[in-house]
DNA sequence: AACCCTCTTTAAACTGTTTAAATCATCGCT
DNA sequence: AGCGATGATTTAAACAGTTTAAAGAGGGTT
C-alpha cells in the first residue's frame, strides 16, 4: 500500500500552533468517544445488516425484548432520543415488519409498540452481533478493564443525559 | 409526574425470554457507547453552534490545526470516515469559510485542505466547547478515572478502526 | 361542557453515512 | 512519446438519524 509515495515529499509542516493544539487536546474525550461510537456503529451495522436491521434500530428491539408494549415516548426516553426521532424509527421498523403499533385500549392517546414474530426471531441475531462487536472492540482488554469501561461509560452517559435534559 | 398512572395497569408481561435478554446484555458496550456518544454530540453541538459549527466538523478543524494542508483522503482516514463523507463535510465547511481547498502544485491529483483565518479563529471556541463538554461528562469522576476512561476508549477505538479497515 | 394537558405524529431542515460511478491527473511501460 | 493502469477526488443517489416547531387527537378536571 504505497500511500506515502509522493504526497509526503515535502517536509514543510506547520510548527508554531502548539499551544492551540495543547488546548485542543482537552477535547479528547469528546472526539474519541464520538469516533469510537462511529466505528462501533459501522462495525455493528455490518453484523446487523444481514438481518435487515440498521444500527440504531437494535436498541428498540432490545428494549422491547425486555418490556414488550412500551409506548413511543417511553422508548424515546429510554434510548435518549426525541419523540419524533422515535416515531420515524418505529415507522421504518413497522414497515420492515419487525414490530407493530397498537393503540392502548385503555388510553387511546397512547400507542404501544410490540415485537412481531419476525421481530422476535431477530433477537438472537442482534445479541450475536452485539456480542461479536464487543469482542472485537475489547480485544486486548481484560474482563476487569471491560467492566471498568462499562462503569465509566455509564457514568458519562448519565451525566450527559442529565445535561441534555436540562434544557 | 404521574407516568405510571394508567399505562401500567395490566401486569401481563412476557416471561420466558429471560435467556434472550441475558444474551442481549452482552450488547451493553455497543449500546452504551453509541448512546453516550449521541448525548455527547448533542451537548457538544450546543456549545459549538454559537460559532456556526456542527459536531463532526470540529474533528476536521482539530486535525488541520495539528497538521495544516492535509489531503481529503488523509482527513477521511484520520477521522474514520469514507472519502465521500469527507468531501461533503469539507464542501460545507468551505462554504462556511472555515477552510479552503487548494490543489497541490507538485501533484495535481491531490487537493489539500487549509484552515482560513476565520477558521483558525474558531479553534479557541472549539477547544473551550470540548473542554466544557468533557467537564460535564466526567462529573463525579476522579482525574485518574478520566485518564483510565480515555485510555480504554483509545484501545476500543483502535480495535474498531482496525476491524472496519479490514474490509 | 369547556378547557387544558399530554402523547403522538407531521413537517421541514439539516448532517452523516455508504456504495457505485464518473472525472482527472500522474506514472510506468512499450 | 503515447497509452493504459493506478490512484485521488468528486458527483450522484439513497438512506438513517437528529432536532425544533406545530398540528392533531384523547383524557381528565373543574
Amino acid at each position: 500500500m504505497g500511500k506515502k509515495s509522493k504526497a509526503e515529499k515535502k517536509g514543510k509542516n506547520g510548527k508554531k500552533r502548539d499551544e492551540i493544539v495543547a488546548e485542543a487536546h482537552d477535547h479528547d474525550l469528546a472526539s474519541i468517544l464520538v469516533q469510537a461510537a462511529r466505528s462501533m456503529r459501522t462495525v455493528l451495522s455490518r453484523n446487523l445488516v444481514e438481518s435487515g436491521l440498521y444500527a440504531g434500530q437494535d436498541g428498540v428491539m432490545l428494549a422491547l425484548a425486555e418490556t414488550d408494549g412500551l409506548t413511543a415516548g417511553a422508548l424515546a426516553a429510554k434510548l435518549g432520543v426525541k419523540a419524533p426521532t422515535m416515531t420515524r424509527t418505529i415507522g421504518r421498523m413497522e414497515a420492515q415488519g419487525f414490530l407493530e403499533r397498537r393503540p392502548d385500549k385503555d388510553d387511546a392517546r397512547l400507542t404501544k409498540v410490540y415485537l412481531t414474530g419476525p421481530g422476535r426471531d431477530r433477537l438472537q441475531t442482534i445479541a450475536e452481533a452485539g456480542h461479536h462487536s464487543e469482542k472485537l472492540a475489547t480485544r486486548g482488554l481484560t474482563d476487569k478493564q471491560v467492566r471498568t469501561l462499562l462503569k465509566l461509560l455509564r457514568v458519562v452517559d448519565s451525566n450527559l443525559q442529565a445535561a441534555r435534559a436540562a434544557d
